[in-house]
DNA sequence: TCAGCCCAGCGAAGCGCTTTGCTGGAAAGC
DNA sequence: GCTTTCCAGCAAAGCGCTTCGCTGGGCTGA
């Protein structure tokens, strides 16, 4: 592939005119910009970003690392990330941490390695050793969080209302009517999954209902662990359930399944998380809806102006939920809309 | 960050040495690799990969170009080919092409630019522009097509079973009994969408059914497109439908509701593609599983081993598909399983 | 007419590595 | 004891850009 040294040979000036032309950082007479444009046609010139990165110290990329980006809820937010980041001039390099501390550093240190600009993190839960943190602090790379955030992590973050989330959609089933509800939590370790445990309790607390804590149980995330749970919980006979995400729903349906419990008819449902499959297939979920699109945008344009603009407080955006209602909360069998507000 | 003269001058070595030590690309003494091996870890030091890949002229990294990352296909296919990528050294960079040509061409030019070491590509209907062919053969680039293929691009293919996908799974409706199947495809000009066609049409051929086209439909792979096709195709009552892909499928059942219809009593539904939860949900929809992380997985190896040794004939990888009876294709209802082969 | 200015264009250094010869001291051979 | 061989280690070139600081020809103004 010709360089820009064959550029400048056939337009017959030197490299830093032909710099100046491609990257319009300095005035070039007309005449000598139509002859480098020329010979740039003419040799399908592309300039090689490697050795523009080397000589900027800038690569217009950033790192991604997702939990697993198999998850449903990451494709949305790693496109959302994809073309805020497109737009401001950056490409995407992503990894999946399958939330594991050691995969999640060999990343960040990867991506160090490579130089990315910036980051964009969804901490697997565990704490980052003092020594990773110092190598990202000296080189500078800023890191935004998304959904997660981590204590005493200086960064900008972006965040969901996840308690908000739990509090929204416990709180429809008790004016629904039930009163033993259940919660299957996320991850241990994640802020996300704690924030949506303060959630439940917090609509508890405002019914006025005893925590059951054979009516709590913990996932990871992932099918299995929402299967695992369900076994556990239905147990304790819950009149409903809230979920903490949809793939661990997936294994609560199993679950129902297997003791042939009916849903709404027997355990109504709330989750986190839609999708646009939901509206097609019973039960249809009563989901609180996390703008995942947008989660992903955000944190992509959070970083973006970091990485421009370095000083400044770390910012933080929290974005809205929506609750989407349809049957799995048993709205339909009770007979009434959940609009008797309590407090 | 300190750079390997930083470290060279610690180990009281040259810069070579140092490099020798990193790469264990030359015999150094046990004295000299304590040194630099000490000097290494007390500066923290990092080698520049941006450095090294300007030096080796080799990235270690791989560009990936799927249609649309949110379509959830394609994610699962991306952690196949990042996990097999990731083992064999190489990052992974990802951009979503919606299907459009020109998107594609630059995201192209920007892994060309960036010098990757390879691509996976979906490829967007339509043709490679000559230009872009001839910069993309000047750079020795090779390219792995995944899933769709491109007629006069010799590269590496991994491909699914598609005809037989769509011959399995409209045999299976014909088996049952079912006389007018319907068919909705994917995206014109996609490979796969044309042999999923053909394979629709050999099996209505070995049954001896004349085509009725206004049983065929096409949409282009998303929930909108299943919607407007089932609108269209559903005027025409059919007994059964056979569609190319899940969103598809989703969009399709939204035009069942609208009808009023149920699936599988008025009209029984099979199609491509699995996903964990359509265990859980009704209609339990019986699909033909491509393997999505299979295919992910094969194409990085496939490229990997292509970066390795550029001589060769193009391989062709060609995975192989399951049927996953549930209940959408009505197996229940007309209560016999589908096992009577008619060839 | 000539000094002084201006600025289009250029030369060369630098980004941080790898790698190709070369070198010089130790071991081996006679 | 001297030459030859060997090889650990090094100097320096090169990867392909950007950018700093210099240069010299054309203008301006006295």
């Amino acid at each position: 592939m010709p360089n820009i040294y064959d550029v400048a040979k056939r337009a017959r000036v030197s490299v830093a005119t032909v710099s100046a032309v491609l990257n319009d950082s300095a005035f070039v007479s007309a005449d000598l910009k139509t002859r480098v444009e020329g010979a740039v046609a003419a040799l399908g010139y592309q300039p090689n970003l490697l050795a523009r990165s080397m000589a900027k110290q800038r690569t217009q990329t950033l790192g991604m690392i997702v939990p697993d980006i198999a998850n449903p809820f990451f494709p949305e937010v790693v496109r959302g990330a994809e073309d805020t980041a497109r737009a401001a001039g950056y490409t995407l390099l992503i990894a999946s941490s399958d939330n594991d501390v050691r995969k999640e550093e060999i990343y960040l240190r990867l991506f160090l390695a490579k130089r990315v600009d910036g980051i964009i993190l969804t901490k697997a839960p565990g704490r980052v050793p003092a020594e990773l943190q110092s190598a990202l602090a000296k080189a500078g790379v800023p890191i935004v969080l998304l959904a997660r955030t981590v204590p005493g992590f200086r960064t900008d973050v972006v965040e969901l209302d996840d308690k908000g989330a739990a509090y929204e959609g416990v709180a429809h089933l008790l004016r629904l009517g039930y009163r033993r509800v259940g919660f299957i939590g996320g991850l241990r370790g994640a802020s996300t999954s704690r924030r949506r445990l303060d959630g439940y309790k917090a609509a508890l607390r405002d019914w006025k209902i005893r925590l059951d804590s054979a009516l709590v149980a913990e996932g990871d995330f992932r099918v299995e662990s929402g299967y695992q749970a369900g076994l556990a919980l239905l147990k304790a006979r819950p009149e409903a359930v809230f979920i903490a995400n949809y793939l661990m729903t997936v294994g609560f349906m199993a679950a129902l399944r297997q003791y042939r419990l009916r849903c709404p008819e027997d355990v109504a449902l709330v989750t986190c998380d839609d999708y646009p499959w939901m509206d097609s297939f019973s039960p249809r979920l009563t989901t609180i809806d996390l703008p995942k699109r947008d989660l992903g945008a955000a944190a992509a344009q959070l970083l973006v102006e970091r990485i421009a603009k370095r000083t400044g407080r770390p910012r933080t955006v929290k974005l809205k939920n929506a609750m989407r209602v349809r049957e799995s909360c048993g709205c339909g069998l009770r007979g009434r809309v959940a609009n008797q507000m309590v407090r």
